[in-house]
DNA sequence: TCAAAAGTGTTTAGGATACACCCATGA
DNA sequence: TCATGGGTGTATCCTAAACACTTTTGA
């Protein structure tokens, strides 16, 4: 391998969180507001720089964490971005990674900090540098995850109902499913347990909640939506 | 963004290349020798350093081009890998891509000075650092592109016969398939044109050569093995 | 004449899709 | 009593999978 390049590489690598939400029945993207020049004002991003010593991964974890006040949090790679001049104002290599997150843990405060806010994915603000390719890179590798792997429970609480589960895949989809079908599929799967409560908040009569049981998806593992 | 980080960040980009041949019958991967300290004499992956102005996907480009000679390679970006400690020698994080090349065409010359050699994917020999796993993960993602891609035209030559193509995807796919269900499926993409010539090399009756019609294909763009 | 690879159809099973009405309840 | 959202079953289509014999020809 050629060290010429290394010894006067100056390249700066950061992470990008894409960080989603489910909310009012919609799938969103929390972006924080630039409080600083250059290009204050406008929406980015939540991302930060690359410890010397820190894993990738950990680094993403972290700023996630310096925004939500949020551990654990289910994230995943995306990719890495790096035109030369991707950014105008100084040479950055990016990874981005997608975080799903539930709105009722994360910590407002830190939040408002921040002075973050929550967009739909299909109305999102002007962004800064090449961040909307990010987002869009995201959702486009969320939309294929989440038909082989039972991970949009990361973004419902313990508890949830089966109106709600179909919402938040059509808000990943951007696009309706049918009703009969989409509940014949889940009831194919053992690892999705009905509970004896109903959540009475959304309509009269009340729907059935249910919990995701990872225990019992381990052992078949097979899930497709 | 926090700029602390930036300042005394230091950190090594580089990529490595997963360079997918079809010899034999086989889907290889094109390994250096190292012939240089550290881990000299063990096998890796070709890879560089990110130059300061360059961008991320042309130095995969440049990589591979300064061992097989070849310009206009397909090539797509796998993932990064950063753990800190990956390389122990110093901090460098690496982005893979994946290329597809053809045998017939790459500079033998370049390749003997490099010391390479083709490895049967199921058969790779001890690599250095995380390597094993960036292969890995480049299969892979190979695995789930050629299903729904037509990529896989790029390690074959022009013309080419249908057992050829069969073979090709079995070795991707590391499993053998139903002849009659695969041609059946291939019948239906027009995109895939018989020509009036055969290949007499493989066997005493002979096999029709076919070519795949890139603009047939953007024409209707649906595509699934 | 025979070995070796190329080529060719049909049947079956399972999953995907389309589709409409009753139920429970609070207001 | 009615408006609102929750819940349920069947018929059809299409794709995936299983499966065996004939053809060609050089050695």
């Amino acid at each position: 391998m050629d060290r010429t390049y290394k010894d006067i590489q100056q390249i700066t690598l950061a992470v990008d969180c894409i960080i989603f939400g489910f909310n009012d029945n919609r799938l969103e993207v929390l972006l924080v507001h630039r409080g600083f020049e250059p290009e204050k004002d406008r929406w980015s991003l939540m991302g930060g720089f690359v410890g010397n010593h820190e894993n990738l991964d950990d680094a993403a974890h972290r700023v996630l964490k310096d925004l939500s006040g949020l551990e654990d949090v289910y994230m995943e790679q995306v990719r890495t971005f790096g035109k030369a001049n991707r950014d105008p104002y100084e040479r950055v290599v990016s990874t981005t990674y997608s975080a799903l997150i539930l709105k009722e843990k994360y910590n407002k405060e830190l939040i408002e900090e921040y002075r973050a806010e929550w967009f739909p994915i299909d109305e999102l603000p002007d962004l800064i540098f090449d961040h909307k390719d990010m987002v869009e890179s995201a959702i486009r590798r969320l939309q294929r995850r989440v038909r082989t792997f039972p991970i949009v429970f990361n973004l419902l609480p313990e508890k949830f109902t089966l109106p709600q589960l179909q919402k938040l895949y059509e808000g990943i989809f951007q696009e309706e499913m049918d009703k009969r079908n989409f509940r014949k599929k889940l009831a194919t799967m053992d690892f999705l347990v009905k509970l004896n409560e109903k959540d009475m908040s959304e309509s009269k009569k009340g729907a059935f909640l249910y919990r995701f049981d990872e225990k019992k998806y381990n052992k078949t593992k097979n899930f497709t939506i």
